[in-house]
DNA sequence: GTTCACTAAGTTGTAGACAATTGGTACACC
DNA sequence: GGTGTACCAATTGTCTACAACTTAGTGAAC
């Protein structure tokens, strides 16, 4: 029984093969929440929800157990991954290492034009914060990492990145959920946006990886309040 | 026209489904320079091949793309990823960020056992630097890094850089090869070993990212004088 | 009452056939 | 002579059927 009936997928978007649809479609599922962590994503279910052949969910199924958000046992069937808190933890690790890189390498590359956009973009945050905006706030911080992914050219980084990011998408909706956590991180990020703008790399990079040393801190409590969820 | 033969793959050596052998068998066959970068990888061909059907052949592919070793165009078919020196330069920079955070990992949980074990490593090392085995020494540097993963125990960067190194091998290989490489790199390795041992943590980072900073200057030095070879 | 083997339902793994798309080639047309 | 179009071969995308595996449930033997 799986959880929602969504709609027939449009066929054929364009050139697009069908299951590159699915993929799309099943991964949204995922990250929005509604597959469940560890919920079965049985195939024939699939097919009846998406519509497409048994071959095209397989298929969709074997990239998302690629891209680490589907867990596939052999002769037992795929299911949606669960992220551990500890596995969270190690992703913001990475991400403290890859992120430090990225915002390095913007503060040595930025453009003029570009500082314009991120110091927009700074008074967009605060203007957010100070009106207790959450969503938009939440919304401006994907923002800024994505601006500074582009500022620093560096795919491979950015490719893992999104990765990593997708798979942990539901603790950082609860972390960002939390109470009075948006004054604590909001200063960080300003202080990451300084230093890119100043075009001082060290210093862009040590304010991102204590932002998410912060980070860390914060999913520490929350787990430590909440208990890790078994399966 | 595919590179060679290879005989039939083994069917279902245990549990395992067919795919995860040809899997394998593709991945060799890429890593070892079986199949050209930029090779077309023609799935009629590769089903001959190995003796699968075209099912686990596409499944195979899907998963490698995922990897990152190869890649897929919709309608067009898959090939090996080419690899150009810019983004063997990327890989090596994003390297710096996660065996830096797994050698300070390292570094904090070692035990004594392993600090015993990494001195064998390291005087097995520097005795076939001696030597002049350079086969030796380049097999003893990647049993460092996977020694320096396992002590840290950091799965999720662990997978991440497996996943790298294997995409950037034809590049390692030709570096490993340059003369004199070793008697340059020899010392940054057990400087790196020498952090670990004494148990600190920002000295090994430094150690890990000093060494691949020289890396990347020598992949340069390559780079530039052979000019880089389209596809 | 417990344990083991067997059976049957449910689910995934594999295979081969068919449909759709791409890219090149020959031919007519301007 | 150059250009556009229609065909054809090669290759990938998708579908359906069948085989193999896992798991839970039933019943007999100890």
């Amino acid at each position: 029984m799986t959880a929602m009936g969504s709609e027939q997928v449009t066929r054929r978007r364009d050139g697009q093969p069908a299951v590159a649809d699915v993929v799309a479609a099943i991964r949204d599922g995922i990250v929005n929440g509604d597959y469940a962590p560890s919920q079965r994503l049985v195939e024939a279910d699939l097919v009846e929800a998406y519509g497409a052949s048994r071959a095209v969910i397989r298929s969709a199924l074997v990239e998302l157990a690629a891209d680490g958000l589907v867990d596939r046992l052999p002769n037992r069937g795929a299911r949606v991954r669960a992220v551990t808190l500890d596995e969270a933890i190690e992703i913001v690790e990475v991400r403290m290492g890859l992120e430090g890189l990225c915002a390095s390498k913007a503060a040595s590359s930025i453009t003029d034009a570009q500082i314009e956009d991120l110091r927009k973009l700074r008074a967009d945050i605060l203007a957010a914060v100070e009106r207790g905006e959450l969503m938009e706030y939440s919304r401006l911080n994907r923002v800024l990492d994505q601006r500074i992914e582009q500022i620093s050219g560096h795919a491979t980084a950015t490719a893992i990145l999104h990765r990593l990011r997708a798979q942990a998408v539901r603790h950082q909706f609860r972390l960002s959920h939390q109470p009075g956590r948006a004054v604590v991180s909001a200063p960080e990020h300003v202080a990451i946006i300084d230093a890119i703008i100043a075009r001082e790399p060290d210093r862009a990079e040590a304010a991102v990886r204590a932002h998410l040393r912060s980070v860390i801190e914060a999913l520490r409590a929350i787990g430590g309040a909440h208990g890790q969820r078994a399966s």
